[in-house]
RNA sequence: GGUCGCGUAGCUCAGCUGGAUAGAGCAUCUGCCUUCUAAGCAGACGGUCACAGGUUCGAAUCCUGUCGCGAUCACCA
């Protein structure tokens, strides 16, 4: 835990605390300690950061009271930024003096770019939205899109050179269905022709298939077959099966097809990215990777990672490590899914030399695929493949339960989008405290503040846990929300605008306020922040970081008068403060991929 | 059944590399707009941290077991 992160010369702060306090306990009790172990003083008491001093006990004889008093009394001597200490059972809580806190302040010359590092050498790769062609996007993709451009995001702001990228599942049964039931169904519909989004419209055929299919299997059902038996009759399923047979045949008229089909939804999906604020660097798709394999699997056959069974299928054996036996190639030559995913994995370090590692953003109901995966890449000796992360995340379910796109129980990414921005206007429109903007730029600021409340909301809670969505329980836009932070952005720009851009602040010797103070201890937190988000790949520290940040800054704009300020250096600290904290809101929500405006 | 994940206030979530009296928001209730934006602030109410053991000076946090929820165990993706 890095409490005291600033450098006033070559150590931090906490570093040197350290220093000192061992040598104390070297000086006074003649014993050595390894470590010294810190906390942030708890609210109830009076302090900035606390010694623990029961680990201590372990080699220091004595009261820890005592032991707490004595290594006190000798920081005030021997630290300047000490200024005061008391001690609490066993915790010796340090008070440190505003001129520590000021130094910081004075030494960030800018803090738009505060814990953001420059891009490193080191590159990743992280893969996120990996869609089926043959529905429109839904929540669930919601999630893992946010996610994993936020991610991304982070990662660049730790010092990594990121790529952005995405596999398109666009090939098998599933969009042969959608082909299928629209060359019957279809009278030749196109989006333009319906004004429907490409995507939305391929997904009606795609429902339209499963409704068909349905009536075939009550229809055999009726005549006497048995369930099993009438799924694998229905003739609608045998001809998007034969339809699949032509596909990898290389059938012109049904590759034309798909291609058009394909192409309506791609035209659908960026439509929503570009909604989301969401991009990518490359798209691979399965069409193109899912032969790639074999000739991994050949080579992985000669080094012995693999064996091939009597009817010619190969295999990973991975009992030694735990799991299963893997396939990874079936009997009759073709590729499964582990085979398309190791070709792919090869292929994009081929066409990304720089990338040592990969971050898959994919449902946690996929655990045991990556697993399987990344054990079978080290095997094949991928240097990089040390590096590869699966990062995980919980389902989105809704009251009903889970998802179901063929079932209509899907809360579709646009409308969702396009619900929050409405609710954003109804509450902005309310309050009315925006109405001599444009009409264009109410427009956008309804954008930012609904995509904000919704992204916030996905975001804020930690990527593992499943998220239960209600959507008759609308996101909220108050306490602990995107709006609120966004709403505390705005705020400071009113501060700035008044302020104007005279004030400057230089003055070392001001008597800080307790809330003040609070800010810029929270303030100082941010770059370890980033990190501690990049190594977790975890937005939602992002989030309650900021959370926590903007409501320190709103007790503080509250209780503390800025314009009002006794002198003009405190006036001036003051704005300066705001700023800081604006710039810092405005960067830790960059890096969720959310807004801020100048006035809401 | 095996494996993996989760279980904290009525609800949604923080806290989890062990530290003080477990924190926020929503909801409910009190105050605060003639003063820098009330999408706010100040406060009240609300807890057997699923349960039981164990390790430790100290456990929501680590270990074991039990229960509950979910996922996964295809020549599907």
């Amino acid at each position: 835990m890095y409490l005291c992160p600033f450098k006033n010369g070559n150590m931090t702060l906490q570093e040197t605390l350290s220093e000192k306090i061992k040598t104390a306990v070297q000086n006074l009790y003649s014993a050595s300690l390894e470590t010294i172990e810190f906390q942030a003083t708890r609210k109830d008491f009076e302090g900035d950061i606390t010694v623990v001093i029961f680990p201590m006990l372990r080699v220091v004889k004595g009261n820890p009271v005592q032991i707490g008093e004595a290594i006190g009394n000798y920081l005030i001597e021997n630290v300047p930024e000490v200024s005061k200490f008391n001690v609490v059972q066993g915790f010796l809580n340090i008070v440190l003096s505003d001129a520590y806190y000021l130094d910081f302040f004075k030494t960030v010359s800018d803090f738009s770019t505060f814990g953001i590092l420059p891009q490193g050498t080191e590159a990743m790769m992280v893969e996120y939205s990996s869609p089926n062609t043959n529905k429109p996007l839904h929540l669930g993709h919601i999630r893992n899109v946010l996610l994993g451009y936020s991610v991304a995001e982070i990662l660049k702001a730790s010092g990594k050179k990121v790529y952005k990228t995405q596999i398109i599942n666009d090939r098998g049964i599933h969009i042969c269905k959608s082909m299928l039931a629209w060359k019957k169904y279809g009278n030749g519909e196109t989006p333009e022709s319906t004004g429907l989004k490409g995507d939305k419209l391929v997904g009606n055929y795609y429902v339209t298939f499963d409704k068909e299919y349905k009536k075939e299997i009550e229809v055999l059902k009726a005549k006497g077959n048995t369930e099993e038996e009438a799924k694998a009759q229905a003739p609608l399923i045998n001809e998007a099966q034969e339809m699949l047979r032509k596909w990898e045949a290389g059938d012109e008229e049904t590759v034309a097809l798909w291609k058009k089909m394909n192409g309506w939804v791609y035209e659908g999906f960026e439509e929503t990215y570009k909604k989301i604020g969401v991009d990518f660097d490359s798209y691979y798709y399965e069409s193109d990777t899912y032969l790639l394999g074999k000739d991994n699997i050949e080579e992985g056959l000669k080094k012995g990672v693999f064996y091939r069974k009597e009817d010619g299928s190969v295999w990973c054996d991975l009992t030694a490590d735990g799991l299963d036996e893997k396939i990874v190639l079936r009997s009759d030559g073709t590729a499964v899914y582990m085979t398309q995913d190791i070709g792919t994995a090869i292929q994009r370090v081929k066409d990304h030399p720089d990338v040592n590692g990969m971050i898959y953003t994919v449902g946690n109901e996929q655990d045991y695929h990556f697993k399987v995966l990344f054990l079978i890449l080290k095997k094949l000796g991928y240097s990089w493949a040390e590096n590869l992360y699966h990062l995980s995340y919980g389902m989105v379910d809704l009251p009903s339960g889970k998802m179901k796109s063929r079932e209509g129980t899907v809360v579709d990414a646009d409308d969702l989008v396009d619900e929050m921005v409405d609710t954003a206007r109804a509450i902005s429109e309310e309050l009315g405290k925006i109405d001599d903007l444009s009409t264009e730029e109410k427009e956008e600021l309804y954008k930012i503040i609904g995509l904000g409340a919704l992204k916030y909301y996905i975001l804020k809670v930690d990527p593992k846990k499943r998220i239960l969505f209600d959507p008759k329980e609308s996101v909220d836009f108050q306490g602990n929300t995107g709006p609120f932070i966004q709403y505390t952005y705005a705020r400071i720009q009113s501060i700035l605008r008044k302020a104007g851009t005279s004030a400057s602040f230089s003055d070392s010797n001001l008597k800080l306020e307790d809330k003040e103070k609070e800010l810029l201890k929270q303030l100082q937190l941010f770059p370890e922040k980033v990190q501690e988000a990049a190594s977790n790949y975890s937005p939602a520290l992002i989030a309650n970081y900021t959370y926590d940040l903007v409501k320190l800054y709103n007790s503080f704009f509250q209780n503390i008068s800025i314009f009002g300020a006794n002198t003009e250096a405190e006036k001036n600290f003051r704005v300066a403060l705001s700023k800081a904290v604006g710039e810092v809101i405005k960067s830790a929500f960059g890096l969720l991929g959310i807004g801020v405006p100048e006035r809401m």
